[in-house]
DNA sequence: GTATGCTTTCGGC
DNA sequence: TTACGGCCGAAAGCATAC
């Protein structure tokens, strides 16, 4: 039997949520911003709604050029623990639809309906459509929805329709579908990938699709290869799987201003690993990695970090090992950091196994 | 050589 | 050219062990 497997994306999301709230925005360029600590208009668009985006404002890009070129725009702070809360609702009712369910973001979800619909994508198609009444009547908010025979074609098929669309892409449909389409829409073929592509003068998944194997291979290595072989054909066997915890928790801010003053990023990174802490302890966890994430004046990014020999769990703990990833960056790099962020990852659950903390108990005794 | 683990970078939302 | 958040997961790059 088939797959039938469904993206469903919701529609600009930050900002349809926000239109929902106070529908006197509705028809006005509505643009959601991440403000950094520097005050005025420093900052970035998270998501512009869909009159935003008919003026030229897109995702990523400075408030300041948004304001450019749509000023009379509204403007407002992203409130992102609310658009979780109501993301944590839709997805429930998502869930509710799916033989097997996987969230990829706040505003994404993959499922797996081939049980449900015994393979009959007609009867994908009147899922798609019972999922986007009940969004729209419990939420009020719309989604657009792809359904194919696997992940990748359902997603590129979800973003071929919005706002508010819904694309059925048929087994024997997807090269129809998919040759014409330029590299960049397949899912993993980014900035590098493409340049590489443009040097063999492959631009459509069709003209990729004639190139073989040896030859994407050698290129690209065997397992990138491998998949942009199978990938440009429509091929895709990624199951639709429930993803397991959060596999690393991070705080990032913008500096209020430039800096290498040791004293003063240690002051703002204990700030932010109070935060992690928090949720660390919240949710009973144990790290093993500790990453400072720093991004210099030419907004390049950089990262150091440290995997312990043991887990552990402390404040401390963070704090000490970041004031040294700290020193290291420094004494590695001259120009001054413009934003400063902590993460802690390779998490395990406290169990019979000993944290650094009693470890270091033991060895005194 | 291949598997494994750690560090760094990339890229999506 | 200038100006540019705050996250996350995955891939790439590298070292080490067998």
């Amino acid at each position: 039997m088939n797959r039938v497997v469904l993206h469903v994306d919701l529609d600009a999301f930050y900002a349809s949520v926000e239109e929902r709230e106070d529908p006197t925005l509705k028809g006005k360029p509505i643009v959601i911003c991440m403000f950094s600590a520097r005050g005025g208009d420093s900052g970035a668009v998270a998501t512009p709604n869909y009159e935003a985006r008919k003026k030229g404002i897109r995702s990523g890009m400075s408030i300041k050029q948004a304001k450019r070129l749509s000023p009379d725009g509204i403007y407002l702070p992203a409130r992102r623990d609310f658009y979780e809360m109501v993301s944590e609702k839709i997805m429930d009712i998502f869930r509710g639809y799916a033989d097997s369910f996987e969230q990829v973001s706040i505003d994404e979800a993959f499922l797996d309906v081939s049980i449900e619909t015994n393979g009959d994508f007609n009867k994908g198609k009147s899922l798609a459509k019972m999922i986007k009444r009940e969004v729209k009547k419990k939420e009020n908010l719309t989604c657009s929805v792809g359904i194919g025979p696997n992940k990748l074609i359902s997603k590129i098929a979800a973003s071929m329709e919005k706002p508010d669309g819904l694309t059925l892409v048929r087994p024997e449909e997807v090269e129809g579908f998919l040759y014409p389409l330029d590299v960049t829409k397949l899912w993993g073929v980014g900035g590098k990938t493409k340049d590489a592509l443009d040097e063999i003068d492959v631009k459509t998944v069709g003209e990729l699709a004639k190139v073989d194997l040896p030859k994407l291979v050698e290129k690209f290595g065997n397992a990138k290869g491998q998949w942009l072989y199978n990938a440009s054909k429509g091929i895709d066997n990624e199951p639709v799987k429930k993803r397991g915890e959060q596999e690393q928790i991070g705080r990032i801010t913008t500096l209020e201003e430039d800096t290498r003053d040791p004293g003063v990023i240690a002051l703002k990174i204990s700030e932010l690993a109070n935060e992690v802490y928090e949720i660390v302890k919240e949710r009973g966890k144990l790290f093993r990695t500790i990453t400072f994430y720093a991004v210099t004046k030419d907004m390049k990014g950089h990262t150091k970090s440290r995997t312990l020999g043991m887990p552990g769990s402390d404040l401390s703990l963070i704090i000490e090992t970041v004031r040294e990833l700290i020193g290291d960056f420094l004494s590695e790099n001259d120009l001054p950091l413009r934003r400063a962020g902590i993460r802690v990852s390779n998490f395990s659950k406290p169990s019979g196994q000993k944290t650094l903390f009693e470890y270091k108990n033991f060895k005194k005794k």
